[in-house]
DNA sequence: ATGGGTGCAAAGTGTTTGCAAGTAT
DNA sequence: ATACTTGCAAACACTTTGCACCCAT
């Protein structure tokens, strides 16, 4: 029950390390196709899941497909509704909300996951762009 | 594009607020399915998705299965890894968090979710009971 | 009457898994 | 040698959708 250091291990962290915006696992395996056109998305998918339980790089979850994050420290992130972007968030983590809850609820707090779900910049300019008239973004998008 | 006020979307609207425990769509869809055995869960679930766009019911985003919640209010939930529970959290949404991150990113937000995960009393007594040797719920379970 | 809503079944999407063969330790 | 890993394809879980008919307005 060792964890094994395979080739195809390798590359996906690699992959991971070398975005800086998120990718979702079909990204990452897209990416890793470029070095081996024989892995598989099956490896991939289950590599990801390794390296995340083994804190080697981090999960993010979000609507539709989860992304992977080189960052190991905890964070939050923000998510463009409209193209589906994500960012870190510059905002701390906050470690006393874990012990609050844990002692108001009786639950085992591990951690918490926080998003924030907006338009980004470049979805806002966009809009901007294509309707004067419209007063939020979402009219417009 | 007025919405209309059909027996199926009240009987959805109606099993939602009659459950405090954050039901997911198929849960819903077998609760109305008693009061009306030829609903479709296409149905149900599209329901669930224009009743959550009207601001009638509440969607909530966990692991596995959206969730659904009768309480309009924003605020934020709690997550059994062990069992998928989830719970309302007993912290107050952080109005501020969202303003503070529109000024700093340039994102227009809307709002954000945060959920803490861990494990429910349930699921530590459960844990507890079947592996004194354990150190953690993750072992025992 | 008319355009949103419904039931049904099929199609999606993203992810996991069973199996036989391969490989790190 | 052992047991973790891989590639492949099939299976999965959850949700959405196309279509013909229906019904609230």
């Amino acid at each position: 029950m060792t964890k094994r250091d395979t080739r195809q291990r390798r590359l996906v962290l690699d992959a991971v390390r070398l975005r800086t915006d998120h990718p979702s696992a079909d990204e990452i395996y897209l990416d890793v196709r470029e070095k081996d056109n024989k892995i598989s998305r099956g490896t991939v998918y289950r590599n990801l899941n390794v390296l995340a339980e083994g804190n080697e790089v981090t999960h993010v979850k979000v609507p539709s497909a989860d992304r992977y994050d080189l960052r190991l420290d905890r964070h939050y992130h923000l998510f463009c509704i409209s193209c589906g972007a994500v960012f870190d968030a510059p905002l701390p983590y906050q470690d006393d909300y874990d012990k609050r809850v844990e002692a108001e609820t009786g639950f085992r707090i591990q951690r918490h996951r926080t998003i924030f779900e907006g338009f980004c910049p470049g979805c806002l300019a966009k809009a901007g762009r294509s309707a004067e008239v419209a007063h939020t973004p979402e009219e417009a998008l």
